[in-house]
DNA sequence: GTGATCCCTGCAAAGGTTTGCAGTGAAGTA
DNA sequence: TACTTCACTGCAAACCTTTGCAGGGATCAC
């Protein structure tokens, strides 16, 4: 029933081959010869059969991402940008969600290999030596996670934990704690180490809560713990578990910001629209998601898959394109902090930037893309 | 480089059908040989090419997810359901993005059509004429729309504005307004009908507020317009806008829900984090992904696409099925409601349900199943 | 011993497309 | 006129897998 090249070769009297031509190399086929095709193609409703293709030159034209939670509105600001992106490049994307699990990580990557000319990998949680592995079988690109070898994007979240550190002891904070996200998270490290650093240069303290749930629950699960630890600022690892914190110290009656400070990381949507509005650290994942699918595709393009061409087979692996690019982050001071037991009485608070209208200067553009691989 | 089923046959000195029905039909080979066999394309990492496989069989063994907006906190717990339910039938999902823009709809399901077994079309905003006649093109299931002939997942958001409605009606609200939705959209209709019908019953009275974009700043748009019109409550299509409403009545200076009563409609997670936290109207989103899932591959199944079968190509498109399921919702009364002007002051306000903690008997259970479908 | 039955395996066509190669005819050149 | 060049088109192989058909043994019954 579905109708074919030949169909449209039969009712436009030329042979399969010139229909062939006329979609995929135009420029081959006489102009006169071109429109009838065009329009027998148009009669019958004619589709390439994108499987057929792919079978021949070995691309697909799709794409696959792997996302750690759907669920959780970090994402589909990416997932959207990236579909996007892939699509006005004539690419469909198989959307893929793994649960935080790292075995069904593992296993989509393998499931979708053969079926897309490359993966995305957002915010993985298997191993770095994994990936590495997986990316001999298909191409890859990381996002939120550094791998040697590996194309990358990255997002800044060190100088975003550093940023908000600053802030909070800027805002006469001494005490503070991180809370912790999933323990396999490149970006729960960095910010652990930026966090440590800028807390110590400040003259301040830091402590450690976790690893925990990146979620609400993760959040107001350790409300009990941040208000024994008798620390006055929080910076924790995302603004789910900011928001579920900060519901956690409310049925405790800890009030935020007077009693407590506390920053998340992502400024998804809903941080605009709790009470208190959250002060967080906005990462650019649209920006990220287009990067992510740009990466994919150049590296792709250089080396069609099934290449039959001389020289074939013969090198193997060394088509990498190992460029990592590092994406700013944006301090948004909104409601959630205040001034902490060490703020200086009368002089307005020195902040890093300024208030609420959340600053329209770049974020999301690139600040560095290395040439090579920096081990993580 | 990549290894084929040739290749394993090489490895285990068998032909390459033997190989094949190693895979696709077991029993038809010797349990030695298949041992064998298996040790073989365990051992060079075979896997087999889907879109060969494809091209023979007709069945790409994917589905395509066509959603209006993904950023919309609606979908995600659909899409993820659907991905699910779809990866445990050995299906992957091609996911796309409209942007709530019908052209881009009709391109996708189009690009869509010959990559997948069957799509699955989340809220459409293209006419009914339009699916109906995709239909022809690519197996379709429809969610939150009614469209006659089609395969439907709906959600009983009739019952729940009524429900609504009734709750606001019991809390002493006479003059009511609802916030109408994009045009084009089926629930929106529905609402509407509902929540008239509802109000008149009651004694209110019901001002349509509308169509708006269903996103937070429509609702916040709205604010000004609400205040004026006089109400004391009202319905929103969806939870986005009533806290975008909610939000934009606060900067007014009106308080909810001591002024205005506030309803919406999805219980997406973010609308047990706002303040006041929203009484709204819980659809069963994960399990209308699942039973989407579930009504396409049955659908599917009984006709395998490329069919070479005795008479295949006879009859044509008689393999529809029509069956309807229609998914329970339920009101959840949280802070963004209260007593209206006319709330009798002492007894404890009749509501229809119990309190915050959601009632946790069955939503998401199909109430019926229709055979056939009924004009919408 | 003959024939039938059964299990397993191999053969080859088919599916829709791309692409290197060769062929055709016309136009251009000497 | 004869030869080259050129633009266009057709031919057929190839991509990887599935599957109807038939062949080859072995087993079994008579």
């Amino acid at each position: 029933m579905p109708v074919t090249i030949r169909d449209v070769a039969r009712a436009s009297g030329v042979h399969i081959s010139t229909v062939s031509r006329t979609f995929s190399a135009p420029h081959l086929v006489n102009p006169e010869t071109r429109v009838r095709v065009l329009a027998c193609a148009e009669d019958l409703g004619y589709r390439p059969n994108r499987a057929a293709r792919a079978l021949i030159t070995g691309r697909t034209h799709n794409i696959g991402l792997i996302i750690a939670d759907i669920a959780n509105p970090f994402f589909p600001p990416l997932i959207k940008a990236a579909e996007s992106q892939a699509r006005h490049r004539d690419y469909h994307v198989f959307v893929a969600d793994t649960n935080e699990d790292p075995t069904a990580e593992e296993e989509l990557v393998h499931a979708l290999a053969k079926q897309v000319d490359g993966v995305l990998l957002c915010s993985p949680r298997m191993s770095n030596s994994l990936i590495e592995q997986l990316s001999r079988e298909v191409p890859l690109v990381v996002v939120n996670r550094q791998v040697t070898g590996l194309p990358c994007v990255l997002m800044d979240v060190g100088q975003g934990a550093r940023s908000a550190v600053e802030h909070l002891i800027g805002l006469g904070h001494r005490h503070l704690a991180l809370l912790g996200g999933p323990r396999s998270s490149w970006t729960n490290r960095e910010m652990r180490r930026a966090a440590a650093t800028a807390a110590r240069a400040g003259g301040g303290e830091l402590t450690v809560l976790g690893p925990n749930a990146p979620t609400e629950t993760g959040g107001s699960a350790v409300a009990e713990q941040v208000r024994r630890s008798g620390v006055t600022a929080v910076l924790a690892y995302n603004d789910l578990m900011a928001i579920g914190l900060i519901e956690g110290l409310d049925a405790l009656g800890v009030r935020v910001p007077q009693e407590v400070s506390v920053v998340g990381v992502d400024d998804i949507a809903l941080s605009r629209l709790t009470r208190p509005k959250l002060t967080t650290v906005a990462t650019p994942t649209g920006a990220a998601g287009r990067t992510a699918v740009d990466m994919l595709l150049q590296q792709d393009i250089e080396s069609p898959r099934g290449a039959r061409g001389p020289g074939a087979g013969t090198a193997v692996g060394v088509r990498r394109t190992t460029a990592q690019v590092m994406l700013q982050t944006d301090l948004v001071i909104r409601d959630s902090t205040g001034p902490g037991p060490h703020a200086r009485p009368a002089r307005p608070l020195a902040a890093p930037q300024g208030p609420d209208p959340h600053c329209p200067a770049g974020p999301g553009v690139p600040t560095a893309a290395t040439g090579d691989a920096v081990a993580s």
